[in-house]
Parts: structure tokens; sequence; C-alpha cells
DNA sequence: TTGAAAGCGGTACCAA
DNA sequence: TTGGTACCGCTTTCAA
């Protein structure tokens, strides 16, 4: 691989003059740069990032740290991260923390040894002073899926509550009396839409704290948190699940159950991953932006990597009703 | 963060020394060994992967090249890399390339600009002599999911004709007497199952190609061609998808033909993603053991970094028969 | 056994 | 506008 002296050379410059070229920085006469450019082009030169890496510059590298790509929820992140990441010629690193702190330090520990210039987390566990601390060290960082109020950090995640609002009312709509939600573990995402549930559905006259039960983000969490709800009340007509892992869960111990779906219950999800149009019924669901949460992390986080001045502050997301079969009129069904 | 330098000065020793200290290597008085080693703790020191990447070590980096992480069988695949990764110090860099050359070979300019030590590759696209010239340049590799025949090239694929004919097989002896196979897309581990699925129902007298239909390995690919096979062949009784995404394609469309699986058609899928258990009923599938080929290609790709010298060649791992309910007798059903 | 010093391939400050 | 050169932090001869 040719290095920047054999372009200096070539170019009959300078490295000094070829640095300046390669980013744009300090005056080049006209002439000199396009001698430079030609001896670049010449040898097929590509400055290499690790040694301005070495030098003080970015690494073009950030890092992507999340619970566990083997959730669904997480791929759709990652490829929108490395969509735009790879857009503006950022590589990146792949991180499954398990929620694990001791895992997510020992990790931060190694990307900075690494130098790389970002750092995209989602993360339960992390709290806002070992953010607020790698900031004080210079590491730009950008939060997913979570919020951390009035404190100066950047993260994008929808509006969960508007949307467990919204499935809620939708659920109320399409004629359902006795709304139960099975809610996820003891998280920010997974409190808010428990609180929109309670917003619609608290004041109902037939509400009951036995209609909520916990079933921790994950399918068998959903089916086990179902059979307990129709243990106290065989009446359940509706089903607000945390998210959509949980709705198929759910909707396999209904059919356990010998109910079916949408008739005798009807369910939404939350999240709108692919599995919720891979399932029978296709499920209706409160659809975050995943993609566009992904995308927009990616995209301000490169400007905080080139010293932007943005708010650092947490931005929400619209969500949007996504309604399918599990929630149809009974007629809808096949 | 301390450098070699001061470790070097609060030892009392020289730079040279708390390097043979830290690589082992060259002689290193035990006392002068242990003085490095406090100084180097004191200091919580930690070698810059970038320097010694520069000084023309290794980065600790890997990259894994796969089509696409939002297909459901590499988020498997990635965090088996990634764990085993992990355990070995080494960093994960994750690319989507969408089987597009273009960006494949994009990839590898960038990853061997970034002196990455290895890549684990999964491409359907790429072919045997960009592999080859990547090794002349001293960039180990691995590939998954994919042979090269007799080159030279180290891969684990798992054993994908019999694991069909133990699906055809199967079928069979659930009583199936008419047996159809949605085949994947042109590609090496599709075409290597539909041999399989040839070898065992190929011979029957009921056989005929009609009963062969391209599902594209999506789900709504094994959809469609699930349409396309009753309408040829109202009685197909059995089917054998190529993955088990088009045998959730299929189970959505016997179901909106109104067949009810088991009882009157059968399916077995192959891989045995964790969408298999996710809906209803179960896919019985031929389970690839996806974890343990990415754990095997990232410790062998460890091994060549080191420089070990192994046999570079395909390696088969064993498939595993895994019966759920959508091959289940008909009065398995509830 | 140990240390001095020349790289690795850039960046950026200071002079010219 | 340019060039010389001292780093960045570590590895690796080569001598001592």
């Amino acid at each position: 691989m040719a290095t920047i002296r054999d372009v200096s050379r070539l170019a009959g410059v300078s490295v000094a003059t070829v640095s300046r070229v390669i980013n744009r920085s300090g005056y080049v006469k006209e002439e000199t740069r396009e001698a430079v450019l030609a001896a670049m082009r010449a040898l097929d030169y590509e400055p290499s990032v690790i040694a301005r890496g070495l030098a003080g510059k970015n690494t073009a590298t950030i890092a992507l740290i999340i619970p566990d790509i083997l959730n669904p929820f997480f791929p759709e992140v990652a490829r929108a991260i490395e969509d735009q990441a790879n857009k503006f010629n950022y590589t990146v690193i792949l991180c499954n923390s398990d929620n694990d702190p001791e895992k997510e330090r020992k990790y931060i520990q190694v990307l900075k040894n690494k130098r790389i210039d970002g750092i995209i987390i989602a993360s339960y566990t992390i709290e806002a002073p070992q953010i607020l601390e790698l900031q004080r060290e210079g590491v730009p960082v950008v939060a997913v899926d979570r919020a951390f109020g009035s404190h100066p950090i950047l993260s994008f995640i929808c509006n969960n509550r508007e949307g467990a609002r919204m499935a809620a009312r939708h659920l109320i709509e399409r004629g359902c009396r006795k709304i139960a939600h099975i809610s996820g573990p003891p998280v920010m995402s997974a409190k808010e839409r428990y609180q929109g549930y309670v917003d619609v559905c608290g004041s109902e006259s037939r509400f009951d704290p036995g209609l909520v039960a916990e079933g921790n983000f994950t399918i068998e969490g959903g089916y086990a948190a179902t059979l307990e709800l129709f243990a106290r009340h065989p009446d359940i007509d509706g089903i607000f699940a945390g998210n959509d892992l949980m709705a198929v869960g759910a909707l396999k111990a209904l059919y356990q159950l010998g109910k079916s779906v949408p008739r005798d219950v009807k369910i939404v999800g939350f999240d709108d991953i692919a599995l919720a149009r891979m399932v029978v019924p296709e499920i209706t669901t409160v659809r975050q932006p995943v993609y566009e949460i992904g995308r927009q992390a990616m995209k301000h986080l490169i400007k905080l990597i080139n010293g932007e001045k943005i708010g650092q502050k947490t931005m929400r997301l619209d969500v949007e009703l996504v309604v399918r079969r599990s929630s149809g009129e009974a007629a809808d069904r096949v």
C-alpha cells in the first residue's frame, strides 16, 4: 500500500503539503493540489486510518452497544445505524452487553483504548453519570431507546406513553371491555408504556390491578403472563402487550387456552418488529420508527464527532398504530 | 491514559524492556519484569491498540461480513462470533453487504486499510479468487455457510444435503405421500438442500418436477411458492421448505387455503432459527448448529491470525432433525 | 539483560 | 504557499 511519502515523492512536494490537500487544511496552490491529487490517484493511495488515528485524528469507527443482537428489536436498529455509518464512511463495532454493567464497562474501556470516535448505546442498565463521564473524556455518546431526564445526554426514543394510549384506545374502540396489560421489566420504556395503559384504562370502572402482569419482554414471559391473567380474569377480551415478543407469547397462550384471536380476545403489541407480520394472525402493534431512530442517532453522533454544538437532550419520535388481524373485527377472520 | 513511557519511567527501565514484558518476548530478568508489572498496575496501563497496530502488530479487531443482519439467520451467527471474539479480546466490526459484490469489495478495501486482523465472511456472491487474493495479501479469512470446493479456503457449513434427506424421510415416515419442496435461490446451501430432497423423493413414483417451486429464502417467497404448488397439486400433503422463513410463509399460505397443519399438510423447515418456535404450530426443522458454526469460525480465524498452520478446507457440521408440531400426528393437534 | 533509536504513516506547528 | 520535523505510542533491531 502506498504511503503519504510515496505520494509526496511522486508529486515532488513535501508530506506536509500532501497532508494539507488530504485534509483541505491550510493553503495549497491549485496547481500543487492537482499534482498531489494526480499522484494520489496514480498510486491508488488511501490514507491509513490507523496512522491518522494515532496522530490524533478520527478512526472512522464507532461502536454500537446493545443488550443482545438476538433480541429481534436490535437487528433493525443495528441495520439502520450501519447503513447510515456506511454512508459517511464509518465502520461499526458491534457489542452485546447482555445488560451486564460489568461487560458494558469492559467494552467501553476497550473502545476508548481503540480510540473509536463515538458510541451509540442502548442499555437498560447504564446510568447518566457513566455517560456524562464518557462525555467529559471526550467521547461523543448517543443513547437510543432510553431517556435521561434533564441530563445533557442526546437520546432517541419513541413516544412510548402516547403509543400505549393509542393501543389501549384502539382496543376500546374495537369493543373490548376488559383490557389487560402485559408489562415489560422495570425499565424506562416498559414503565412508560404501562403508564399509557393506565392513562386510558386506569379510570375504567372495570379496571383492576390484577389486569396487569409482567412478561419480561420475552415470548415465554408473555406466554406465562397471559396464562396468569386468564387464571385471574377469564373474561379478558383485550390484551395490550408491552412489546411484540410478549404479544406473540400471548397469542400462543390463547391458542392453547382455546381462545380465538381476534374473535374472543384482541391483541395489540408494541414495536412492530418483523415478527409481528410473520405470525398468524398478524399482530396489530404500535410501530416505533426504529430505522429512523437508528438513522437519527447515527446522524447526530456524527455531528457530535464533528464538534457541532447541538442540543443534548431527549428526542421523542412519534409512533403509529398499525392495525392488523389480531385486533380485527371477528368478521375479518378467515 | 498512561503510555509505555510513563510505565518505563516509573519502573526505571527503558520502553524496550516494558515492551518485552508486555509481549513476553526476549529476555527480561524476573525482578525487572515484576517491577514493570507493578508499574503497569499502578498506572492502570493498557497498551494502545492503535499504536501497536501502526507498529505492525495486531489490531485485535476482526470483521464479520454478512448479507443482512435483518435476516434472522445472521443474528445467531453474529452473536456466536462476537461471544467467541470477546472471549479472546477481539472486537467485531459488522458489515452488511446485501450480497452486493461492489459493497463487499468496498468493505474489504476499508477493512484492509484499518488493518483488521481477519475476516469472517458469509456471502452468496463472493468467489474463491477474491478470497484467495485476500489470503495472499496476508489477511486471514474464514467463510461460513459456504463451501469452496477444493480451494484452500477454510469454511464452516452444515451438512445440507444430509439434512434435507432427513427432512424428506421424516415426512415420508409421517405418512406423507406427496411431498413438495420449496427451494431457495440458486446459491450453494439451497442447491444442496434441493439435492437432498431429490435423493429421497426423486425416485418416488409420485414424483413430479412440478412439486418444486422457488421461494427465495423469504417468508413472502415461501408464501407465494406454496400457493403456486397447491394450484398445481392440490393433494400435496407434505412440504419441505429450504429454510424456516419459507416454512413460515408456507404456513401462512396454508392457513389462507384453509388447510390445517399438520392434519392436512405437514411442514418441515431448515435452520431452526428462533422464529421456528415462535409461530403456531411450531415448526419441525433441520437444526443447523449455527452457534457452533460461528464459534468454530471465530476459533479457527484466531488460529490463522496466530499463524498456526491449519488445514484450509470445508468443514461440514452435522445437522439434527427437531420434530415439532408442524409435522406432528394429526392427533397432536389441540 | 537492557537500552538507544529507527521506524509504522500520518498531523500540525514553526520557519522559510 | 511550502517544507522540515517533532510527535502520536508501540515494536524491533542492533549494540552495549
